[in-house]
Order: structure tokens, then C-alpha cells, then sequence
DNA sequence: TCTCTTGAATAATGTACATAAATCAAGATA
DNA sequence: TATCTTGATTTATGTACATTATTCAAGAGA
């Protein structure tokens, strides 16, 4: 009779050697998201470069990962609570919201004073700066070529949310 | 012997009956993300409202999801290739990205006559729009302050990647 | 005849289990 | 002694299968 290996200490394939590193559980996924779901996975992991790179090495190189960002946790922390809503016009300019930008919106944060707001407004929906002055609202564009819009009881208004982030995309 | 049921058309559970709505695969994940794996789906249908509400329909009525946005894909479409980076200073303000802006990247994309492009240039790092003109490079910022940046044979100049997307978070 | 109860049929779901992969060290070989 | 081969051990992985959920219609009861 042969004898090999044997009980003891570190025997067998260690932890975590796994694609993932780390243990894992099965969880039923619709088919249709089954083929991408790698990459879905892989981008929770989205290497995030330092500002600056000192001289001359090339970006690519891992030495200059500064840390990991959640793209998709960072978006979209809570999926039920979020929408999104195109842009249009240029009176948030200022802010840097311009027109066909991609707005993420939370339906449920409270909108504080100076928070970007959407609102509908006697049956228009804009995005705004909220302003609350002694509880008086209004709602500022950010753009000089727009007045300020002072919110009279007479009006149509609520708010649908506030902007978290503003995406805009290249060609 | 009592008789029930009995073999039949449109006998059972109906399909597509699950929370999903479509039949599921086991899938093995990190135990790790297995909690937020029901957001991360999800989040792979977020809420497309339209630009223009018509009179006094508040938003959140279904009425108005224009179509569903995968903002993962569009944002993430090869996680492989995709590199984040957070813009300084004030250089491209005229393609509204501002200080602190996070700019999503591709690296393997062609940086083409016109493209926002991230460089390196004699060991600096930069964002800036990539003017080819008769195999001349010119680094052109998007702010009248900068002067354009030819690129000559005697400097250190790599492309890091073409920015896809710039986002800008809110408090 | 109409309504209610219940068994059969079928899809959805979670997990136990069989298999694969990875590692170590005993023994074989040079 | 140094290197290679191989069995034992342990973790990783995919999926078969038992269980649960949902629906339909037969039969019971009013």
C-alpha cells in the first residue's frame, strides 16, 4: 500500500484561489443576464488612477491604482429610489448641466435648501437650484439669462426629486 | 379514489411567474456581493422618464417611463477596457467638465481628430481635446485662458485612453 | 347552477452532492 | 542529494434533485 500526502497542516487547495477570491454561494440569475453577469461582477471593481502621474510612467501601470470605485454602487445606491431624466435647455449651465445630459435622480431624498432639484411647475418639468428663504421656495436656474422663480401658492408644484449626479458622454 | 387536475393544457405554474420574470440559471457569486446582488440587478433597469410632463401628472406615475436605462452598460460597456480618473483644474470647462469631475475612460479605444482624450505628456497627466491635423497632434484645451499644446517629436507624449463619460456628483 | 375545496400538474427555487482544481509531501528515480 | 511522480487532502464549482409555489379544473356542497 502507498501512502502520499496525509492529514495536516495547509494540505489541499488553499482559499481563495478562486476567480474570485473568495468563497462563494449559488444564487439563481435570470438567463438573460447569466452571460453578462462576469462583467457585471468585474465592474464593481472599476480601478480608479490618481489625478496626477508622476514622470513619465505610463498609466496602464498598476502602480498608480489609487483605489477601486463602485461605478455601480456610487450611481445607483438604492436602485428603488432612483430614476433618471434627460436634460434640456441651458439654464443650469452654471452648474454645469447642460443640454441632453443624463440626470440621476433620488425620488426620496429631502430637498434641502440649495439642493438641484426636478420639479414640475403648473404642469412643466424642470430642473432647478431649490432655494429655501424663510420658507419661501424658489427656484433659481444657473444661468443669468433666466430669472428666478419664486413658488406662489397659486401655482401647480411638487418635486419630484433631487439631482445626485450628472452625467454627460462624449460621441 | 378521488381525481383532480389531470393532464392538460395550460396545466401548473405558469412560466414567468418568479420574481424575475424569466426562467433562472444557479449561478455561483461571492458571498461578498450576494446581499446587493438584488439591487445590482436591478439596477439594470432604471427608470427613463421623459423630458416634458404633460400638464399635472405627477412623475411618479408609470405613464412616463419613456424606456428603462441599463446606466451599468452604458456607462461600463467592457469593464476590461474602462479606467476611471478624477479631472483638475479648469482647462475644459467648455466641454463642461469642471474640478473633481470623475471621468470614465476607454483605454483601447482610437483617439480620434477631436476626442477627449486622456495624456501623458513629458510626465504630466492630462485631459484635453486631441486635434489631428495633417499628422500633426495638438492638445487643445477647452478654455480660452490655455493656448493649445502642439505636440512635438521631443516630448514624452503616451494617450492613456479616450473619456467616455464625465460625472459630476452633487453634495 | 354557482361557489368552494382540494388534488394534480408544472414551474421556480435553494441546496446537497458529485466532480474538478489546486496544493503538499511521500516515495520513486536518477 | 536533487528532481520528478503520484496519492491524499482540501477547497471550488456546476448541477441534479427535492422542495416550494402557483395554477387549473374536478368534485362536493349549498
Amino acid at each position: 500500500m502507498k501512502k502520499h500526502g496525509g492529514a495536516r497542516e495547509n494540505a489541499g487547495r488553499p482559499r481563495g484561489v478562486g476567480p474570485h477570491g473568495e468563497a462563494t454561494k449559488p444564487v439563481r440569475i435570470p438567463l438573460s443576464l447569466v452571460e453578462s453577469l462576469g462583467s457585471i461582477l468585474k465592474s464593481h471593481k472599476i480601478p480608479l488612477y490618481s489625478g496626477r502621474v508622476s514622470a513619465g510612467r505610463p498609466l496602464e501601470s498598476d502602480n498608480h491604482v489609487q483605489e477601486y470605485v463602485n461605478l455601480y454602487k456610487k450611481l445607483v445606491p438604492e436602485p428603488e429610489s432612483i430614476f433618471c431624466v434627460k436634460a434640456q435647455g441651458d439654464s443650469m449651465v452654471g452648474a454645469g448641466i447642460y443640454d441632453g445630459d443624463l440626470l440621476i435622480v433620488d425620488r426620496h431624498e429631502e430637498a434641502g435648501h440649495k439642493k438641484i432639484v426636478i420639479a414640475s411647475v403648473n404642469g412643466e418639468q424642470t430642473v432647478k437650484t431649490l432655494l429655501r428663504v424663510k420658507g419661501q421656495l424658489v427656484l433659481m436656474p444657473q444661468n443669468e439669462k433666466y430669472p428666478p422663480l419664486p413658488i406662489t401658492p397659486d401655482m401647480e408644484f411638487s418635486i419630484q426629486g433631487v439631482v445626485k449626479h450628472c452625467v454627460r458622454s462624449f460621441s
